[in-house]
DNA sequence: AATGAATGAGACTTCATTCAT
DNA sequence: AATGAATGAAGTCTCATTCAT
């Protein structure tokens, strides 16, 4: 995400804009190379495959928020510290980069599957958390898998709410108060 | 041969369980012929299309869980039994026919915002509940659309992490209490 | 044409009504059964196939055609005189039977080569008149064939621009005289 | 490979072909892509469907006759002068270009409805000439739609026969005089 | 690196025909 | 004779991918 050249960054850019919008299966190679004013076997260029195409954006951007996410808690020390911090920052960075969220979200059915544990995905690093704020007892023991899940939920089905059904009108960042709050509360009876 | 509904039946069931693992776009009417062991042109005869395939499935077994979780609500008065009821009605829901609710996680983003407000959704459905339950005192007062989500959001990423990550194993049934608790936290402070 | 069962004769209506209107490919089995009413299996009790329907019908309409105008032909003497009657019922019958009449239009080039010239089909007879009103001095002399087709022509053109571009208003019967005297021009400088 | 236009030109000429010799929905895309000894794809990279293929056969073709037709007729002054000179060059067209001929009579039936009264179809350049023949006193008074279509019909049906019937073995060409003067009998008595 | 015409496998769909009832 | 669900061959069209330039 860091490097690769003007096209690659453009073909990026312009594929996760039609993904989010209608799904992987539904965005056409011709769709992302007229969009992005380029040949389609240019698109061969950069990419072996449309499906490692939409392998690699995925798998990118789960890993680059996942790291980010572990970089904000690691900046706190108390677990509903750390939890606040992150569900804001996940706020945040939805309305950052919509499209890649929207498309992370989309994908995920799809993806999930092929990433590694080792890698720092989103889930894993709330999954971390969770699991030391128990052994610490900062949080009621329990299934850090479960827990993480519902703690994901709350956040996610809310953007999901946003995304699809038009019934939520505020920003995600304008609701983050009240999503960290929910996710608290899920935790910490 | 004789049985026009039975195989009508033979192709929603089939239909259900191939979306439901591979996704819609993934599954071809071939596949679910084959699969049903009957010829591509016979699904022609009970559906005019795969999209009306997809959509009848959707949008049926939608509104059917929606009435459900609707009857489930009314056996009820105080809010708290309510969204109880609803919870663990969903949880054990999931159980009894997977392949549908897996189906209706997946094919949600295509689908529902087709779906009319008129007809009983399970999102609708709590929506309405939490929504009397702020009115009556019962719930903090906040906005029912952001409640209504974040509460099925504790729900449904436990199943969609069951689904997608394979680190839940046990059954949504047995975690029923967890979730149930972990929804009503959301809302009673 | 003039037995066969009831059903048979519904079929036969039924077909022809649909094939004038829309072509034979573009009219299906079971556009004609639904619109006569039966199942589509009961076609096939009466006519082997699709294709043996239409060139019944095709073969039986223009041999009666053709046996009509033979009949009339034969009321009269002078040449003159036949091809008068004859035009004259051809304009007469396509308004009796609009129908079948721009069936026989319709298809014509996919039905034409199968006739065999043993079987008195309206352009044989026009041309046998002709000939012989050549043999007997009252036609200048020419190529049989080609007058026919010339005096044919004006006739069916007219009514071909009447089916096709409406820029032709008024009935064919009361174009009938004109249509006979631009016929006879044809033929008798 | 490297050559759009060519492929185009080759895609009409052996669409031509085909449709003439079979009709159009008798004739399958496999059939033209094969006998270009062309993929079947690459029919749908100059043409957007099988229809907008014959469409534009048909509109083409036909205008450009039209328009040729159109030019004849302004070389010469007197009507009689213009209508020997169409007739001839419609003779002459016939021969030159068979297919496309052959295939804008089969066609005819199922597109002609679509064409625009402001586009030059030979029709119209008929008819326009005959009017304003009437209107200056050279051709005795009376409806030009059904004196265009008579004189067309005489050349048409001449051509038609020549195609199906098989009884009319000379060249078209060397009957444009015998066809000529049909068509000024049927005009001028 | 870039282009874009060409490819061909494979998807969806139609429909004439068969056959058990 | 009649029915109509089931069949499967065949048609149209899409689209990821290749390759000569």
């Amino acid at each position: 995400m860091r490097k690769g050249t003007a096209t690659k960054e453009l073909i990026d850019r312009t594929a996760l804009k039609l993904f989010a919008e209608k799904g992987i299966r539904e965005t056409t190679i011709r769709d992302i190379a007229s969009a992005a004013r380029i040949a389609e076997g240019t698109m061969y260029r950069h990419y072996k495959s449309k499906d490692d195409l939409a392998w690699s954006l995925f798998h990118e951007s789960l890993i680059e928020l996942g790291r980010e996410l572990r970089e904000i808690a690691d900046k706190h020390t108390a677990t509903r510290a750390k939890l606040e911090a992150m569900v804001r920052y996940f706020c945040q960075a939805y309305e950052r980069d919509e499209d890649r969220f929207t498309y992370l979200f989309l994908a995920r059915h799809g993806h999930m599957q092929r990433m590694s544990p080792r890698e720092p995905n989103p889930y894993l690093v709330f999954e971390r958390v969770i699991r030391r704020g128990m052994i610490e007892g900062e949080i009621a023991k329990g299934d850090p898998d479960v827990a993480a899940s519902m703690v994901m939920g709350v956040i996610l089905q809310v953007i999901d709410s946003k995304i699809l059904s038009g019934r939520i009108r505020q920003s995600i960042a304008s609701l983050a108060d009240t999503i960290v709050a929910g996710c608290l509360r899920v935790l910490y009876a």
